[in-house]
DNA sequence: CCAATATGCAACTATATGGTTGCCTGTCAA
DNA sequence: TTGACAGGCAACCATATAGTTGCATATTGG
C-alpha cells in the first residue's frame, strides 16, 4: 500500500477502467466487472488484486462471491503532493465552471 | 498529453521525484534537476521529455539553457475522475485536518 | 451428493520501459 | 576563434509487466 503501488496500479488503462466502473456503480463483484471486457477474466483477477494492494479498492467476501468497493483516499492524496491549499481551490473553481459551461453546450 | 500519457508519466518514482523538485522550486535548468540524483544527465532528460509529453512539466528556452516548469492541471484531472465534488471537500478537510495534527505533533 | 457457478493460483510469452554509453549540436565568454 | 559548458540524439540491454492458458478450490441450489 506505498506510494508507488498507487501510481503503478493507475499506469494502466485496463485497471482505470475498473475504478470507472466501481465509480458508476460501487460493490460490484469479478464477474460483473469482467461483462463486456475483451480480457480473460484471470487477466482481471490480476487488476484488481493490484488495485486492492495499493489500497484503491477494498473488498468484502459474501459467500462464494467477492464485493469490490473504489477507495478515493489514495487519489485524493494524489492531488495534495503537488498542488498546494489555495492551488487546489482555484483549479477546483476551474473544472466546475468548465463542467458548467460543457452541460450547457449539450442542452 | 492524452490521459495515458499523464498516469504512464507519473507511474516512475524518479520522474515523481522530478516533479516534487520543481514544486519546491519552479523553472529549474536539466542540470539543476540532475543535481545529487543517481543517474546519468541523460535518463533524466529522457524523464523530463515524458513529462513535458504529458503536459506535467511546460518548458522555455534561455540562451543555451532549458527552463522546467510544473504544472499542475492533469493533477487535479486525476481527482476530478474518480472524486464528487462534495467528497472532494470532505477528503480536502480531512487532509487538513491530518496536516494539522501532524504539525502539532512535531512542536 | 453433485453439477454449476464464482473465484484462486501458477507457468509461460511478448512487449514496454528505465537506464546505460557514445557521439553530435548549439551557445557563451575570454 | 576556440575551448568549455548546456543540452540533444540514437543504439543497446536488462527487467518489469500485461496478457494468456490450464488447472484447482470453494460455495450454492436441486
Amino acid at each position: 500500500m506505498s506510494m508507488d503501488d498507487v501510481f503503478k496500479a493507475l499506469a494502466d488503462e485496463s485497471r482505470r477502467t475498473l475504478l470507472d466502473r466501481l465509480h458508476a456503480r460501487n460493490g460490484q463483484t469479478l464477474g460483473d466487472l469482467c461483462e463486456g471486457l475483451a480480457m480473460s477474466r484471470q487477466a482481471v483477477t490480476k487488476h484488481l488484486a493490484i488495485l486492492e494492494a495499493a489500497n484503491l479498492v477494498a473488498t468484502r467476501r459474501q459467500g462464494r462471491e467477492k464485493l469490490h468497493f473504489l477507495n478515493p483516499v489514495p487519489i485524493n492524496d494524489i492531488a495534495e503532493r503537488w498542488i498546494g491549499k489555495f492551488e487546489r481551490d482555484r483549479l477546483a473553481a476551474l473544472s466546475d465552471l468548465k463542467r458548467q459551461l460543457e452541460s450547457d453546450d449539450h442542452e
